[in-house]
DNA sequence: TGAAATACCTCGTGGTTAAAGGTATACTGC
DNA sequence: GCAGTATACCTTTAACCACGAGGTATTTCA
């Protein structure tokens, strides 16, 4: 794993494209720029995890996707199924219990 | 990955292992139960995740080790070195950065 | 005596990220 | 008219790392 960000990233691909399709329909060289201005350039994912990511998204019936032509140019642009908002719902909640948690040992003076 | 844990995990044992032994030295069965504790149930690693991180860490110089022997059972206690300070900063920023990021993408509304 | 807890450990699986590379079209400047 | 850059899509390969399962041995308690 060549890494530009920092470990701790697993299951972020996945919860970062489903809330930001979650509020507006996307297409993947879109969602690349987009997770940068987003997370103010914290966290920087390559195409190469999104697209992999899209699909498989789509595959399991998270994400449905339409082509549409835009200046000559064709983009795939993706939004989220009732199964996806589900999904995210899940996400959302598993990672802010892991983030409690982690806030929680990062803070704590082990007293005794 | 059978997971107990939902995703965002990667790197997260090697943050809490560092975070804990330097405040105690420790041995690997405590920092099990610890971990558990400390995170308030949210995270659970596995003596399967733990003790491989432990050699790691000890391997590439992160952490020291002695072994003690209480009331006949022989237990392996760890405590950081300055280079695992050090990595223990890094870690830290690091998490810091990336949670930052994710509770802006999170909480963000995408205003057009 | 035997079950559960303590304490250590390794191995194999498999999920997941990441970089690098590959194609093709459009736009910009010269 | 042409070169270079930005847009837009995609796949393949490699490597990492968390995880469960399994394995040993000792102590404690019923």
């Amino acid at each position: 794993m060549a890494q530009t960000n920092p470990p701790f990233m697993s299951g972020v691909p996945e919860l970062l494209l489903l809330r930001l399709l979650d509020q507006k329909e996307m297409y993947g060289y879109e969602l690349v720029r987009s997770i940068k201005s987003v997370t103010a350039e914290a966290i920087s994912l390559g195409e190469g995890v999104i697209y992999p990511a899209l699909h498989g998204l789509e595959r399991n019936g998270s994400l449905k996707s339409r082509r549409k032509a835009v200046g000559g140019r064709t983009r795939v642009y993706y939004s989220l199924t009732s199964k996806g908002r589900k999904r995210l719902a899940k996400l959302q909640d598993d990672w802010r219990r892991i983030q409690g948690g982690i806030t929680n040992a990062l803070g704590a003076s082990v007293g005794a």
